[in-house]
DNA sequence: ACAGACATATGTGTTTTACCTATACTGGCC
DNA sequence: GGCCAGTATAGGTAAAACACATATGTCTGT
């Protein structure tokens, strides 16, 4: 599809798991309501996050305790949140960036 | 490299071609004006160029009459100022999701 | 004659994304 | 008891996007 903005889904993931530990299919429930366009897809979505944490940013174990399916859940590291103010510190940047080039759009008609 | 934002480069062509035909090393000395972070790749760029104008989204030529080497210029089509138009509403919603983003990032700290 | 800036282009490997399939547990319904 | 839908995790794979490198040719200044 044309026309998208992308690269959102590892900050959203970042940002709910600093408000509390999540698993996988909680996290693609709650994407929506920070605003992501369009579908995550799951697949890449659990990919995502053992990648995380192959590099230490999240921290993940087997819930046994909690009724259903076996869930993974997932927490956030020192090193997550870290990467997670860089994302901040990033989306500030991405945010002006967005408006000069609407000015711009915008003087042009 | 992480936290960075992506998918800019096209946008920025039409809107830089809206304004007036350039060539694609024109294109690449004027991004930075909008904004774009780290540099764009020139290879790509002209791949991208082509593409665009496989589409019908650009239309290109020769320009045998400028001096120095022979320089390809490119122009929008109706068709692409119809795409930048898509891409200015997808980026008035990318800024509100931003915006949504960060309020929720600020208030956990 | 040579170096460096201008200009276009291709090759190629890696990463990201999209789409599809597989597996397994649980609850409600008939 | 059998079945289905929803919950939950995961792998396979092809296409698209991206980074990095190389090739080719023109023109300007020294």
């Amino acid at each position: 599809m044309r026309a998208r903005v992308e690269r959102f889904v590892e900050p959203s993931l970042l940002l709910l798991l600093r408000e509390r530990p999540l698993h996988g299919y909680e996290l693609l429930e709650r994407i929506p309501e920070l605003g992501v366009e369009g579908r995550v897809d799951i697949g890449n979505l659990y990919r995502l996050l053992r990648s995380l944490e192959d590099e230490g940013l999240v921290r993940s174990e087997w819930s046994a305790d909690l009724p259903g399916p076996a869930k993974r859940t997932y927490e956030l590291t020192a090193e997550g949140r870290k990467l997670l103010d860089r994302w901040a510190e990033a989306l500030v940047r991405a945010r002006d960036t967005i408006g000069t080039f609407l000015d711009r759009y915008n003087e042009g008609r």
